[in-house]
DNA sequence: TCCGCATACCCAAGCTACTTAGGTATGCGG
DNA sequence: CCGCATACCTAAGTAGCTTGGGTATGCGGA
């Protein structure tokens, strides 16, 4: 994350995991470019960062993986396993109160 | 922080300068009892974070100290210099663009 | 009286999770 | 045919914590 967002620090796994929850599977590089665009290029994920961090969560079992090459290119695509679904609710609960205690010691507004 | 809030990392110090802007000069141990307290006993500042924190802050011009004895022992009172107060607000409005930029990619509600 | 806990300061080693800085290889546009 | 985007990868360095100590005083309870 070269933009370096601070909120970012610990908190790739379960972004990863989030953005695989709609159901659909992305490939590495594809999550870098969703990053930048859902942030409106605020946010950059390096690829330092993500390879590392779905390797992990394959090795855990919560993401499955589908090799296909496109257009001569190899891609690996990810997809939620069903204990990546729980585990992906369980963070996103926590995240949330950890959240709310955070905002309890600074004067920060979520909405805009 | 031993009850590891994932969102402090990288913002310890614009914490404490946080809880300095209200003008009032406050004490190492105090400040750990403050987030304690503020937090709802979820977020613990340890000292062994809080310490080089203050004095990184004291050697950047950007908290004054006061030394005192009370009671039998000894105090350092922080105090947000004016330098001080303009980083505060600087950081919280970065922290402020950050937070929102984090929000687009995790389904959080800052609100509780 | 003395033990333990709260108060109040401090530092060093260890660890985690990034960043930085590379590497390989293909496709495509000018 | 050069350069940039695509697409994967890893290793060394580093920031910022945690963990686990250390010193010392005051106070309440057994």
């Amino acid at each position: 994350m070269s933009t370096s967002n601070s909120f970012l620090k610990g908190n790739l796994e379960t972004i990863v995991l989030q953005l695989l929850s709609h159901g659909e599977r992305l490939y590495g590089y594809e999550i870098t470019q969703s990053v930048k665009a859902l942030s409106n290029q605020q946010i950059v994920l390096t690829e330092g960062a993500l390879y590392p961090v779905l390797h992990k969560l394959e090795a855990q079992g919560l993401l499955q993986t589908e090799h296909e090459a496109v257009q001569g290119r190899m891609r690996i695509y990810y997809r939620l396993s069903e204990k990546g679904a729980q585990e992906t609710a369980y963070r996103l609960e926590d995240l949330q109160n950890q959240l709310t205690a955070f905002l309890k010691l600074l004067p920060l507004k979520p909405a805009l």
